[in-house]
DNA sequence: TTGCTCCTCACGTCACGTGAGGTGGC
DNA sequence: TTGCTCCTCACGTCACGTGAGGTGGC
């Protein structure tokens, strides 16, 4: 027998650890003198002290590893065990490859003092909206405003509510020069009569999507997007649908009544820009 | 101003979060009512919630994040912290790496339904120990005896005393028929001096120290090198120095006083096998 | 006797999640 | 008034490490 100090020379495992796993049942000492608790080990308690240590680098915790060593023998378990255990290795081992992918990507934008290290992107689940919507095309997207008129002028009058903030999606894949294909959506809850322009649906909810927010005048929305396009592109994603551009704070109204309805120039406004993405192959 | 709900709804981060986060100075709300205690946030909030849920991304700690939050206009440091970020992230994906490698090896072991599964081995760090001891050739292991012998009449009667388990080092790299290149090792305490046979060295320490415990007939102990073995090779390690075979409990003296000191069959022998090791490139 | 080893609490870690128990606002 | 939202403790998580304060053994 030997005591706590030397099984820990012995072993490689500190005193603190073995009391530890004194308490979690793990491995106990082959006997404790009631007078002074002290513990004593034996030599043959190392292979079991050697397995703890070998599941625990597998990636087990400490109470599965007590469950696992109480059953013994082993029944044909291990083997499907071992299987989700390299599925949970496999996948951590993945994330951490995609982190480090998304930090050299921001170390590149740093290192090209570029401007976009104002923007953050990040990964988030969006849940589904219902709402009500037009779709029509437009010259430009400062010039949505007649879309968002009908589609009002219908929710007036109503049973149905504004829920939420509304957005734009846009349809289109490549850059347009002109006759952009939009859709500007407002959720809501309660019913409403569709028309021929007007729709009520569902946009489905998105498990990675890709938001940034952008703070300040409209009109410099453009270096938004291109930090996202970029950050999607560098950290090895791709865009499996419409952008979304979400009001969360409206700009001022401009002056006169031009069919743009906002003024474009106002810093207070605040939009989020979604972009739902995909890992790359 | 818009309540901590409606913030946590926009920003996709919970409640009990956002609370957390303002204990710990990361994002207050802008106003916080002092008689209901209620805290009210602002839309252009969203930038610095999103750059915190993006440096977190990155894997810095929210200790970290404030204080980089803390610190504008930041300096051109960050390209330093971020080339940190990258070397931990590049680390952590290589030990996630690692253990899958691991626990796929465990996983052909049991489907081979090899009997190797007996034996767990583990990578330690093993320090340097000052030891006496006698190199030499012998037929084969079980015949070191002599070696022992030699050993232990230099010490006897001198003022080093030992210090830890005594262990044999094998030389050989590939496997011998007979004559074996091996060392008697027993560490000790205090000055001893040397002779031509008997020598005062120290055992280098080892950072990566491949073990596994040997308990049973030490005829069989060829099954815990099999086992030590097979894992280094499936691992993906390399062999890069002697082994040692640490005897912790010694088995029982034979009977009879041949060049075999000990009973090679005594169930209750116990032995470490170590290799030390390398990641194989 | 003096170090050394051992003991048992109790608390800290990290980033929150989960109640308990209570209150404000429409 | 009834839900709904919000609040503040307090505790749990996971695998130990770090003291504090005290005692046994040679």
């Amino acid at each position: 027998m030997i005591r706590i100090g030397d099984f820990s020379k012995l072993s490689r495992v500190s005193v603190k650890t073995l009391r530890y796993y004194d308490d979690m049942d793990l491995i106990k000492p082959v006997y404790v003198d009631a007078l002074t608790g002290y513990r004593f080990y034996e030599y043959h308690q190392l292979p079991r002290l050697n397995r703890i240590l070998a599941l625990k680098d597998l990636g087990f915790s400490l109470e599965e590893i007590g469950r696992l060593l109480a059953e013994n023998p082993p029944p044909d378990r291990p083997v499907q065990i071992m299987q989700l255990r390299k599925e949970e290795a496999h996948k951590r081992m993945l994330e951490e490859a995609e982190r480090l992918e998304r930090v050299e990507a921001r170390l590149r934008l740093i290192e090209q003092e570029t401007d976009m290290t104002r923007y953050d992107v990040v990964i988030k689940r969006v849940e589904s909206v219902r709402v009500a919507s037009v779709r029509g095309i437009v010259p430009s997207p400062p010039q949505q405003a007649p879309l968002w008129r009908e589609l009002w002028s219908n929710l007036d009058g109503s049973k149905a509510k504004p829920a939420g903030a509304c957005m734009t999606l846009y349809y289109d894949e490549e850059y347009k020069e002109k006759d952009w294909d939009i859709e500007v959506c407002q959720p809501i809850t309660g019913e409403l009569g569709e028309t021929d322009r007007v729709k009520v649906r569902t946009l489905p909810a998105v498990e990675s999507m890709a938001c940034t927010v952008h703070h300040g005048p409209f009109t410099a929305i453009q270096q938004a997007y291109d930090a996202a396009l970029k950050w999607i592109d560098e950290g090895g994603y791709r865009i499996v649908g419409p952008a979304r551009e979400v009001v969360l704070q409206a700009p001022a109204e401009a002056k006169g009544g031009s069919d743009v309805a906002a003024d474009q120039s106002d810093p207070n406004g605040i939009t989020e820009i979604q972009y739902p993405v995909e890992k790359a192959k």
